[in-house]
DNA sequence: CTCTATGTTTAATT
DNA sequence: GAATTAAACATAGA
């Protein structure tokens, strides 16, 4: 289920692996991962490549190589990098490995794991559309109501279902939503053109809050391996207990072909535009 | 066996 | 056309 949080911990693993590395070998068979990049031209090309640097943007992470080529790594919702010994054998789900030596003199194995392959490999030279088309990144780029404001102010749709698109915001997952609007006091089904400026603002203080103490959380692993603990959320995964603000039992509903988790007492449902702007106003 | 899952893309329907 | 909804992908765990 990576995240932004999940991500960023996984580009922050891959930096210090790659920091000084160069590639020895690289070999990937799968042809659902590895799209549309064919096994041979994945080993060809980073074969002898001295790594330049590893970015994130929202779920994206992007390796970049000294002669161009950047190899970009989604997680999808199981996916995640591990660092191995250069000698060692397969991992369970193993969908690629990258043998590097690094300027330290160490030799290791990177292995991209994936039980579901719901998760990508795309090698290219320049940036590929997916990554273009992302919105502002919330840690990267920071996120303020003022401009989250225009694209949501724009949207019949549900605040839910925008929050979700990563082209309005980069890296915001079902966990990340469901809790920054159970902290904004928001209801998911609300029309994302009848927030107030005040309620975006609530969006932003819980997106942050949740971005922040995601981050902080303890790893075991990274993508992932390390995501989402039992019990570290206020609403995501606890239906049916009672709301930490006001202890009206949480209800699970479907929206946007998405489990969505909600106080229907405190997280109140914005249905009017008018009432909006007159809020703005006031 | 049934249901659900942190994501995205594509097809079908309104 | 736009907007919504469902299905598909593939696997593990409850």
């Amino acid at each position: 289920m990576p995240e932004l949080p999940d991500v960023e911990w996984a580009a922050r693993q891959l930096r210090a692996w790659l920091r000084g590395a160069v590639v020895r070998s690289a070999r990937s068979t799968d042809r659902r991962v590895l799209r549309p990049t064919s096994p041979a031209a994945f080993g060809r090309a980073l074969s002898g490549r001295r790594v330049r640097g590893v970015s994130r943007r929202g779920k994206w992470l992007r390796i970049e190589l000294d002669d161009g080529h950047r190899l970009f790594s989604h997680l999808g919702m199981t996916g995640s990098w591990v660092e191995r010994d250069a000698g060692a054998g397969p991992e369970r789900h193993e969908r690629a490995r990258i043998d590097v030596a690094r300027d330290d003199g160490r030799r290791s194995s990177l292995r991209y794991v994936d039980a579901r392959r719901l998760g990508r490999l795309v090698l290219a030279r320049e940036d590929i559309p997916e990554w273009r088309a992302l919105g502002p990144d919330p840690l990267a780029d920071g996120v303020d109501a003022r401009s989250l404001a225009v694209p949501l102010g724009r949207s019949r749709r549900a605040v839910k279902d925008m929050l979700l698109d990563q082209s309005v915001l980069a890296g915001v997952g079902n966990v990340l939503a469901t809790e920054a609007l159970w902290a904004a006091g928001i209801d998911p089904r609300s029309r994302s053109d009848a927030l107030s400026r005040r309620d975006v603002a609530k969006i932003v203080r819980g997106l942050r809050a949740a971005i922040e103490r995601d981050l902080a959380r303890d790893r075991p692993g990274c993508g992932a391996e390390g995501a989402s603990p039992e019990g570290a959320h206020s609403a995501y995964g606890r239906a049916g207990q009672p709301c930490p603000r006001c202890g009206a039992p949480l209800v699970r509903q479907m929206l946007a072909g998405r489990s969505t988790t909600f106080c229907p007492r405190c997280q109140v449902r914005r249905t009017s535009v008018r009432a909006a702007r007159a809020r703005d106003d006031a």
